[in-house]
DNA sequence: ATATCAACCCTTTTT
DNA sequence: GGGTTGATAT
């Protein structure tokens, strides 16, 4: 299977796989090959003395992470590629917290907060302190809070940071500091935390134990990280500190790509990394392997219009290719149309399958339009984003019994389930509990249990109720470190009552919810399949709550179940690519984002997402924009983005009506370059970090269909028994079609080696795996 | 303690 | 346009 990698690299490619003695920053252009240059580079690391362990590889995704891996596997084997520190920044330091939380007052099974819970939970800080929840919005108070995390700037520093606390002032929210530090301490007393806490508490776990740090440095003698012009100041910070003895770092980004500051990230991290290492390396990929010339060229003439990046000259040598054609719609809704049209005749002429093409748009508000010309002409789709699964009432619900059975602690699983399926206990009752905790300095549950003991004086009635309640949860808990996580949860949903709830009547929106519930039982039941299967047994709750609060909608299987047109918008398109792209809703207000305002800096990353987003395409790309669209229920009238004026006009098809065209013109005196002003930490305009809400009915059901209930135990069909041998084909369940290349051991630990078509190659148990033996 | 209805904001992007 | 919140009534 191993081949002589080194000879499929361009020279560049090469040079930046070969240099490993000391930090070097790969710059890597759209289309330039960047996962083959970190996949290869790992494997040559493999080959040349490192052992898997000692590779730390910093992905921005799960999914790039699982696909690199998959890669690295073809390489140097399964086993090998396993045992690689390979991830999200979040999902690796998670591990690291688990193992070490104690030296950090948590248990090694704290809670993971998800945005929507830090914001319930600084609601409830609002309210408590008798704030105007009309002045303090919890978004944007969240945000500050994110934002000083990611800045690794505690309470205790917060409350003294004058600079903070103007920008507080001037917000009309001094406060915020209070309520900063009342959060921290109400996540902590609830063995919860937050997304930034998973980077905050790395970097403190590390500043503080020495000894901590110098055994994860001795470990982690090569640290990678991908989509370094994403990272921000705290996973900065924390990289730094790894590799501040060896120095083996190697980041590897595009500036031109930097389109996450929204979230922390800071370009800055990448455009000033040889300031922090002097004596880096740098490399430059500039061919581009994805697209034709003409997109090559377009998008090089759109980012010239920045001022703060690194300078490149990404070509290609791909045929010319066609003009990017703008289009022109009345309204949304003929964009819709034409867009389609477009895609008809595409399919219809060039024979493209549905699955080269992706709709590419600012918001996911955008997404309807499409979809509803898609659906019209019963052609197939698929959009990304969006209400993900995890955030339906129905599974969030039963995810808080989860969690409370794991950490009984946790304030927001509590209050969430507490009174669901009703119980009588109403937000009185819970208000005096959470009074008397706060006082205390407990957590709800040991108020809970004991309530006379924090002075709270229930009538029977309610006494009565939350017994019953708590040994409940209590039956739970004894049970969640011993029992698997599916016939936990299965029992869990039925004695909470909350199936009965759900199963009251059969209208459909109980329907749906019932088979989310379900949905989620079977993943549980695939987690720890999966689990037994490969020999590991992790397969508590706690374990699959882990998983499972750190992934996203992009990383769900993506079961590419037959051609569909994609959906989505330009940030989740980040290191995709298609044969045909469009680029949609190009009009002021809109793309540009209304929110850029007048600040240079924000308009640069809109015109770094727009560079994203043309350099999606490998081969036809194109833009459209409508004069009139409903925002708001309401009819505006949009004028073309001014971004149509950066692409050099000898790359575009523009639409002939003149008028219109004077029209992108008239904006073309409205780009000012940068003045090379640094934004300060806490000047940046606080965003309102609403997590988006959309239409759930209207999102086609893109989960797996449900496997009916004939998985009843998760040990209960597996295959054992079946002699297998080298050569054979089998049919597994999840993974399809495979062959055999390896048999060890014997009886019930006999271990498999298959390659799978599909899914690549890996071991399985074979007492567990579920699988039969197929002709060639 | 729940059900219903009218204001109300809102739409940037997500690990 | 639509979903969430807050005031009412039962």
């Amino acid at each position: 299977m191993k081949t002589n990698y080194i000879d499929e690299l361009n020279e560049e490619q090469r040079a930046a796989v070969l240099y490993n003695e000391g930090p070097s920053l790969v710059i890597a252009g759209a289309g330039s090959g960047k996962t083959r240059v970190l996949t290869y580079k790992i494997a040559y690391l493999l080959d040349n003395g490192y052992q898997p362990w000692n590779i730390l590889a910093l992905t921005f995704t799960n999914k790039a992470a699982r696909e690199m891996k998959e890669r690295i596997a073809r390489q140097v084997g399964e086993e090998r590629a396993r045992r690689l520190w390979m991830g999200t920044f979040h999902s690796l330091f998670l591990r690291i917290l688990h193992a070490e939380a104690s030296l950090l007052g948590f248990t090694s099974h704290f809670t993971i907060y998800d945005t929507s819970d830090s914001k319930n939970l600084i609601r409830s800080i609002i309210k408590e302190m008798k704030l105007d929840e009309k002045v303090y919005r919890p978004g944007t108070v969240q945000a500050r809070i994110s934002n000083a995390k990611n800045h690794l700037v505690s309470p205790a520093a917060y409350a003294t940071h004058r600079e903070a606390y103007e920008c507080d002032c001037a917000m009309g929210v001094p406060a915020v500091r209070d309520i900063y530090s009342r959060y921290w301490n109400r996540c902590r007393q609830a063995d919860a935390m937050d997304f930034d806490d998973l980077l905050f508490y790395t970097f403190l776990l590390f500043r503080d134990h020495s000894d901590v740090l110098a055994r994860y440095q001795a470990q982690f003698r090569y640290i990678l990280v991908d989509e370094y012009q994403d990272t921000n100041f705290a996973q900065h910070s924390i990289v730094l500190q790894l590799a501040k003895e060896h120095r083996h770092v190697c980041v590897v980004g595009d500036d031109a790509q930097s389109i996450y500051s929204f979230r922390g990230a800071d370009i800055d991290n990448i455009l000033y990394f040889n300031k922090i290492y002097p004596e880096a390396r740098l490399f430059k990929l500039e061919r581009n392997y994805r697209s034709t010339q003409t997109i090559v060229c377009a998008a090089n003439s759109l980012i010239e219009k920045n001022a703060r990046q690194i300078r490149k000259e990404v070509f290609s040598e791909k045929e010319c290719g066609e003009p990017i054609g703008v289009f022109q719609a009345y309204s949304d809704v003929e964009e819709g149309d034409i867009v389609v049209k477009k895609i008809r005749e595409l399919h219809r002429d060039e024979s493209c399958p549905y699955s080269d093409f992706a709709i590419l748009y600012r918001t996911n508000a955008q997404s309807r339009i499409f979809e509803e010309a898609l659906r019209k002409q019963g052609m197939p789709y698929r959009i990304y984003g969006g209400l993900s699964f995890y955030q339906r009432k129905e599974v969030k619900d039963a995810i808080a019994y989860f969690r409370m059975a794991v950490n009984p602690h946790d304030e927001e699983a509590f209050k969430r389930i507490i009174n669901y399926p009703a119980r009588g206990i109403g937000d009185t009752t819970v208000g005096k509990l959470i009074v008397a905790a706060t006082e205390h300095h407990v957590s709800l549950w040991t108020v809970l249990g004991n309530p006379l003991a924090y002075g709270l004086n229930f009538n029977k009635g309610t006494v009565g109720k939350l017994q019953a309640f708590r040994e409940l949860m209590t039956g739970f808990i004894a049970d969640a470190f011993t029992r698997n996580a599916y016939e936990l949860g299965v029992d869990i949903i039925r004695l909470s009552g909350m199936m009965n709830e759900i199963g009251q009547d059969s209208s459909p929106e109980n329907l749906s919810r019932k088979e989310n519930v379900e949905e989620l039982v079977n993943g549980m039941n695939d987690f720890c399949q999966q689990r037994l299967e490969e020999g590991n047994n992790s397969w508590l709750l706690a374990d699959f709550l882990s998983e499972v609060s750190l992934l996203t909608d992009q990383d769900s299987e993506n079961d590419a179940d037959g051609e569909k047109i994609t959906l989505m918008t330009v940030h989740s398109a980040k290191g995709l690519e298609f044969m045909n792209v469009f680029v949609v809703g190009m009009e002021e207000n809109l793309f540009p984002s209304g929110m850029v305002g007048d600040s240079p800096r924000a308009l640069e990353e809109e015109r770094r997402l727009f560079y994203v987003a043309i350099t999606r395409a490998k081969k036809h790309c194109y833009l459209t924009y409508a004069k009139s669209r409903y925002r708001y229920g309401k009819m505006e009238f949009g004028c073309p983005s001014r971004f149509l004026n950066d692409i050099d006009s000898r790359y575009l098809a523009l639409p002939r009506d003149a008028a219109l065209r004077r029209k992108i013109d008239e904006h073309a005196g409205q780009v000012r370059l940068d003045t090379n002003r640094k934004t300060s930490l806490f000047s940046s305009s606080s965003q309102g970090n609403n997590r988006r809400s959309a239409d759930v009915s209207s999102v086609p059901h893109r989960l797996k269909p449900l496997a009916s209930s004939g998985k009843t135990s998760v040990s209960a069909t597996s295959s054992a028994g079946i002699r297998l041998q080298k050569g054979q084909f089998i049919e597994h369940e999840r993974f399809g079609r495979g062959e055999i290349l390896n048999v060890e051991g014997d009886g019930d630990n006999s271990k498999a080696t298959i390659r799978f078509e599909n899914v690549g190659v890996k071991q399985l148990l074979l007492r567990f795996a579920r699988f039969k033996i197929v002709e060639k």
